[in-house]
DNA sequence: CGAATGACCAAAAAACCAAAATGGTCATCC
DNA sequence: GGATGACCATTTTGGTTTTTTGGTCATTCG
């Protein structure tokens, strides 16, 4: 099948996705949005769970993608995971399309799931290994570094920590911001290699 | 109301919680088991969500004194904080009273319930504040720390871990102990003093 | 007299079922 | 040969009736 048409295709779903998540969404519709019949979306995907993925899937590249251009090798890695993070929760705050999916739906399906959701992960944690390899390189963080699980446990961090707070509340952004602090000051703190006097 | 009696009933209404939801048990369970008519209930209890609600706080309040039993204020308190994690965590396997309804339905009740699940989060995290103002004592911890907001993102990054990894697979095991590794490895090294020269 | 009871009520949930919609296929057509 | 949409088994939906439930309170009991 021609390129052109399955982009449509994945755009269309995802637009519709995210608007109605992913059991109120009918294939019918997403054939009709894109302007094919029903047969043609088949010939785009395996199954209605195989969209759903293909989807997350391109949504997770162009996220990767969208902070990986902060990655500036003169900046100090410190500097950098600090800025991807939060301009990897900008991202979601404004394509909600990932958050909605991943957070909302993604866990109640298939038992085969969890798997796909791992490479989505494993995928999203690039950025932050790449840092992680840089702030070696700068001599900043410590040499022996599990970096895949490290990254990982991060992205995680991030992740159940945006959702985990994300509730409305008069102090809440003084808290979060509190939090954010705290839970910076731990991370980078211990990522340092040796913050002896000069640094504190 | 006699104290016995109240007893009698929160102690049958945890086991009715704990084992149907919070949704799928009724009053009228709670008072037959209880060995008591409907309106007995009601005098140890505002409501079916206070009753919950008594529940979960003498279930976190037993955690938190079964937890602190740990605390000796002669063992280092990196050492304390990963033995309380890790019989935080054992404990809430033994008991999935509070897993199962801390994580399972809390959530989706009354808008006020966000506010008692941080009173509950407030309280569990008490311990780790106690072990963190004696690593301080103790000269381990770095002095300028805000204790209250470390202690509740702790705890917080214990139950989302816990909660985030218990699904099963075949290199579970070994992918949790690498990840908890790097955990404690970062949160450790992030609230030591200082690790100079001879520490590493 | 105060603590305990259970019949009682409005409101919510479950049970039921017919009608509509959905995921997926495939013979047919351009 | 790539695209189509009528087609089918299975779910989901909508509406209705029946049952259960949270909560109350006049009455009873110790």
């Amino acid at each position: 099948m021609e390129q052109a048409k399955r982009d449509g295709i994945l755009a269309e779903a995802g637009r519709a996705f995210g608007r109605f998540g992913f059991k109120k969404t009918s294939i019918d519709q997403i054939a009709k949005m894109a302007g094919v019949a029903k047969g043609t979306v088949y010939l785009a995907c395996q199954s209605k769970q195989d969209l759903f993925y293909q989807v997350l899937h391109r949504e997770v590249r162009k996220w990767i993608a969208d902070v990986s251009t902060l990655i500036d090798p003169r900046v100090p890695a410190d500097e950098l995971l600090l800025r991807s993070s939060e301009a990897g929760v900008a991202y979601l705050e404004k394509r909600p399309l990932l958050k909605t999916l991943l957070f909302g739906e993604a866990h109640s399906l298939l038992p085969t799931w969890a798997d796909r959701l791992d490479d989505l992960r494993a995928l999203g944690s690039e950025n932050v290994q790449q840092i992680l390899r840089l702030g070696i390189k700068q001599g900043r963080f410590v040499e022996d570094l599990d970096v895949a699980t490290t990254a990982e446990l991060l992205l995680d961090l991030q992740l159940a920590y945006f959702v985990l707070h994300d509730r409305p509340g008069a102090d809440h952004d003084a808290r979060l911001a509190r939090r954010k602090a705290a839970a910076f000051s731990l991370v980078l703190n211990g990522l340092r290699v040796r913050p002896d006097a000069a640094g504190a």
